[in-house]
DNA sequence: GACATCTTTAACATAACTGTAACATTGACA
DNA sequence: TGTCAATGTTACAGTTATGTTAAAGATGTC
């Protein structure tokens, strides 16, 4: 899941800050100085950074200069919270490598649309690319599948199924590494569902020709695969 | 290489001006006051203007009527920097023909997403073209679109999502990435204004004919494509 | 400033998809 | 061959995404 580190000393804030950011459907860390944040972030390894500016040990450029020096964390974005009147400081800010920048006080819908800006735009994995294996075609960028030749309509969730099975054709997912990949971590759903979602798959692609390319590999889970 | 100039006293804002644009690959030219700059701009053309609105000498106004008067530089976007509460002068800043407007401060990420949404613009405008799928056709030249040979009207907002969809026919946009580029970035919009604009896009386009040209992708977005 | 046009939101209607449960079938193993 | 566990199949009801409409708000024009 996609986490928001916050680095903000006033508690207040920060349960605001914790309040939106979870209700975003983000997960949230933080911590309450420089010097702690910079040991947690290591660890957490966050796909955004709120950093205020103002921290009881050290300067946030200190800890922006930090992040920025850092191998896994050097791409993180990083939002810096400014109090009304510090605008000299963004310079410095932008200079150290913040990404964007906020002044309190501030409303939520503001903070989450510049988050959700910065993470968009900090991850383009919108890459077109046509998959395909045997007589099954899909294509990323129109989001079609061809079976034959003729399109399948498949529904989203088993767009996502196959989709995922294509990037590795031949392997074995479990109901469990398929529910992780194509539905996401933390959600409550039955195992067999998937079995439903595997019977509809099939059923699309079983076009004129026997079709048979998802395999049951029984009491282990299913692959795409020639079925003997 | 793409040449952005520009004007502008404060040597700190400079820097980090010259700092971002190299970054995205752009060539830095500038000027620390407003006749040294409309001395150096006739040589060098740039593709893009960054204007101070308060200079040392000469006001603003002056510059961008001086670089709307010169042939070779009339054409040339200006985007004009101001300090926050100077906005009464985004009036005039208009009138003179200034193309778009940030307030200081600002972060380095909207100053380049505006100033490569200008240069999209001005290069997509120079080059007057006409888009076709199917039987629609759009002139960007004149901006009318014709189905089945007879003009449809268009809302503005409704030309540009066409527009868009028509550089990519087949290919699938998300909700998010049609707001990004037809409304732009850090705009607060719901997502469902989307379908409205989809939905009228289509009564625009439906003429005679059956002409089902937009596919909804469902829990996708949409794209311009026959509906199968 | 009255008018027309365009935008956006909200509300409701409709269509499509999803997940579950219940039952049927298959395969492995003793 | 009987039994158990795993999977296949089906139908249904709940959920979610989209279509559609209307009305208020914003914008531009004369």
């Amino acid at each position: 899941m996609t986490t928001i580190f916050s680095i903000e000393d006033e508690e207040a804030l920060v349960s605001l800050l914790e309040y939106n950011i979870k209700a975003s459907g983000f997960k949230f860390e933080h911590s309450t100085n420089g010097y702690d944040a910079m040991m947690k972030l290591q660890k957490s390894n966050p796909d955004l950074i709120l950093l205020d500016w103002m921290l009881p040990d050290i300067a946030g450029t200190e800890v922006c200069k930090f992040v920025r020096s850092n191998k896994d964390l050097k791409n993180t974005p990083i939002i810096m919270l400014t109090a009304k009147g510090e605008e000299q400081d963004l310079l410095s800010g932008f200079e150290m490598g913040c990404d964007d920048y906020i002044t309190k006080p501030f409303s939520p819908a503001e903070l989450i649309a510049r988050i959700k800006a910065l993470l968009r735009r900090s991850s383009d994995d919108s890459k077109e690319m046509i998959l395909s294996y045997g007589n099954i075609k899909l294509d990323t960028g129109s989001h079609r599948v061809y079976c034959c030749d003729e399109e399948a309509k498949l529904g989203p969730r088993e767009y996502r199924i196959l989709e995922f099975l294509m990037k590795n054709p031949g392997r074995v997912y479990s109901r469990q590494q398929i529910l992780d990949n194509v539905w996401g971590t933390n959600v409550y759903v039955t195992d067999r569902t998937i079995d439903v979602h595997i019977r509809r798959l099939r059923k699309a692609l079983s076009n004129t020709e026997e079709c048979k390319v998802i395999r049951t590999i029984r009491s282990s889970g299913y692959s795409l695969d020639t079925n003997s």
